[in-house]
DNA sequence: AGGATTTGACCCGG
DNA sequence: CCGGGTCAAATCCT
């Protein structure tokens, strides 16, 4: 397996380059007095995000080699070391932005958690088969409140970093979010929310097109929101006109035609 | 037509 | 035996 151990290695340096690029931005945010407080916190969820991802590689590495499929390789996985997050949806923002991580996903299962409102969805890398690359996540909307999305990610991604098949070195300076993209409208309206736990992982679409090049998800996301249809009561944003959901919308602007709600065969 | 998603069945650990 | 995780055929979407 020298080649996921190479691929690891690139994966952990990206991480690394783009850790140390977040932390001077946010050093010259600290420097600079017109940068607001949102831009700075912001960098530190990137910084702390970013972090978390190097963790995650460094734990899974040993496993990684060991899970390599066989024809007897067992339908359920062997316990890995995962990693939770917690996703506060935010009005305004397309659900697949903020549930962008950056790497492409590929849907194939879904399932109905004793005890848990919402249906869990099961995602793996795109490159899975391609690079042979390991990395799942399980995505569910929490019971208590049901606009924050847990996603819980399982071993780590051994594909190229970020696009996997396309992957950007290292970030040009200027295009880590600059204070013209944090204070603009979008983040206004995203930061107003109420959100007290600072656990929680915010992203900006614009953002995070810019987070590792361009147009890297072109995954299922959007169909997490099959998860959603069970509840009849969240409803983001006023007069928003439903875009093929019955009860959940965000502001329309954010809502390109490649997003569309309403996946087939969920609402009656 | 080919890729993505849905969904019921299957597998296995606890 | 139960329930979570995965597979794979059917279906949908572009």
């Amino acid at each position: 397996m020298e080649n996921t151990g190479d691929l690891e290695l690139q994966n952990l340096i990206n991480e690394l380059t783009q850790g140390r690029e977040l932390a001077m931005q946010l050093q010259i945010s600290l420097n600079t007095s017109s940068s607001s407080d949102k831009t700075r916190d912001f960098l530190i969820q990137r910084i702390d995000n970013s972090y978390e991802k190097m963790l995650s590689i460094l734990n899974n590495g040993d496993d990684l080699d060991r899970e390599f499929k066989g024809p007897n390789a067992s339908r359920k996985r062997k316990a890995m070391p995962a990693s939770t997050k917690k996703v506060q949806l935010c009005p305004g923002i397309g659900l697949e932005e903020q549930l962008d991580d950056g790497y492409s996903w590929k849907k194939y299962g879904q399932k109905d958690i004793l005890g848990a409102t919402y249906p869990r969805g099961y995602y793996r890398c795109s490159h899975g088969r391609d690079q042979g690359c390991l990395a799942t996540k399980k995505v569910q909307r929490s019971d208590n409140d049901p606009t924050v999305i847990e996603i819980t990610y399982v071993g780590g991604h051994t594909c190229s970093h970020v696009s996997c098949s396309n992957p950007p070195p290292t970030l040009p300076q200027n295009c880590i979010f600059p204070d013209t993209i944090m204070d603009n409208d979008v983040i206004g309206t995203f930061m107003s929310t109420p959100m007290s736990e600072s656990n929680y992982f915010r992203v900006s679409p614009t953002l995070m097109s810019n987070y590792g090049g361009n147009h890297i998800v072109h995954s299922s996301e959007s169909q997490l929101i099959t998860q959603f249809a069970p509840s009849p009561t969240i409803s983001f944003g006023t007069n928003t006109p439903n875009v093929g959901l019955d009860h959940f919308s965000f502001g329309p602007s954010e809502f390109d035609s490649n997003f569309s709600f309403g996946g087939s065969g969920f609402f009656p």
